[in-house]
DNA sequence: CTCACTGTTGAACGATTGTATAGTAAAACG
DNA sequence: CGTTTTACTATACAATCGTTCAACAGTGAG
């Protein structure tokens, strides 16, 4: 026997790069069997890792869940200003609030969980209420701008929570059975009463 | 000792009673505790009967789950139903859409979890075809006596299914955090948009 | 009253839950 | 190279999970 060239028995890696991974794999796991699917096994396996490491990176399960609720708004955030500032048409403002990967159908169990859990952990409630402010904050900016290139003036704080909320609906029917409800006739539906909406404020 | 006058052990009743019972206590475990405080234990706890009574009346938990899906439609149904048949004003509609007892603030881990449940379960997908069909069915039916008073000629299916999506999603986000939506504030919001929509396809 | 029926109990089962912890090993530093 | 640090594994733990099952007991029929 020579050198020892044994592959490593684990891979060591930065603290950062290990809790986003055990995320990712929390993720999948959440998308695959909901709130139910969340446990240390799976989420341990699913990862590639033994089951020590979420107390060790995390504190506990609770803990992963909440960096994974703030991580995923992140990213929401993120591809919400990567998108065009200022939709020229309805078409792409609807496109704009459809567009992000989040509302992906593979994730509706995520979603779900996760407001299940906001409803009730006080913490999560309050990180929640911060992030759904920007995020209207940013839709309601994108309407402004619409609405000023178009001459027209509107309560865009009004119109983004109704444009929020009706996305939010028609995603939610739309991935529960999409036999009922296709994704391009739920846009389509929006784009109408978006159109209707803008019109009669003016 | 003279007479036996000893309490019964046990209460001895119908089956059908005693599933409405479970099923009673299975709602509110729900409703506290969303799908992970939905176990065996804290159903029975609820329903004040011994551990063995799901497995003797539903066969197994989840039968229990889909059976408590199917009442609670069920009722849905019903409750739509006692309402006033055609509103007469965009307020009345509303007020209608919002007014069922299972759009209660209550309700709404029974609902993400009963959602959650739909996506993977088969059976239950099935059954929520059926409902959401009939449920939307009377929507639409509202809208279209609504709008024929008002001599507007409406396509009131996808009205319907506008006005489904953003009561849910409306409900939903007031639901989740009320600091951010009141429900007054998201019936004005559904009044508003109702109205545009309504118009704009005069 | 006696018997058959069955709604009901409660213990027991193995599997799985989240967390604590002792020990291992990879990587960084001198 | 030797030492230190700590990311990581792996086991153990009590608690709880859904289900099974044998025995108990309330109820109506005969």
């Amino acid at each position: 026997m020579a050198k020892k060239a044994t592959t490593p028995k684990f891979e060591r890696i930065a603290p950062d790069e290990r809790r986003a991974r055990l995320i990712e794999a929390s993720i999948a796991c959440l998308a695959k069997g909901g709130i139910q699917g969340f446990t240390v096994d799976n989420i341990c396996h699913e990862a590639g890792t033994s089951r020590g490491l979420i107390t060790h990176h995390f504190g506990s399960k609770n803990a992963l869940l909440a960096a994974l609720y703030a991580s995923i708004y992140v990213k929401v955030l993120e591809n919400l200003d990567r998108a065009e500032a200022t939709p020229q048409s309805i078409d792409e403002l609807v496109d704009m609030m459809f567009a992000d990967t989040f509302l992906s159908r593979d994730y509706l169990n995520v979603w779900l969980a996760l407001w299940g859990e906001i409803a009730v952990n006080p913490t999560l409630q309050v990180e929640h209420r911060k992030n759904y402010a920007l995020y209207r904050e940013r839709i309601a900016r994108a309407i402004s701008a619409f609405a000023r290139g178009k001459g027209v003036k509107v309560d865009s704080y009004d119109i983004a929570t109704i444009l929020i909320s009706l996305v939010d609906g028609l995603w939610l029917e739309q991935c529960i059975d999409q036999s009922l409800l296709s994704l391009e006739r739920a846009k389509d539906l929006c784009r109408r009463t978006l159109a209707a909406v803008l019109t009669a404020t003016n």
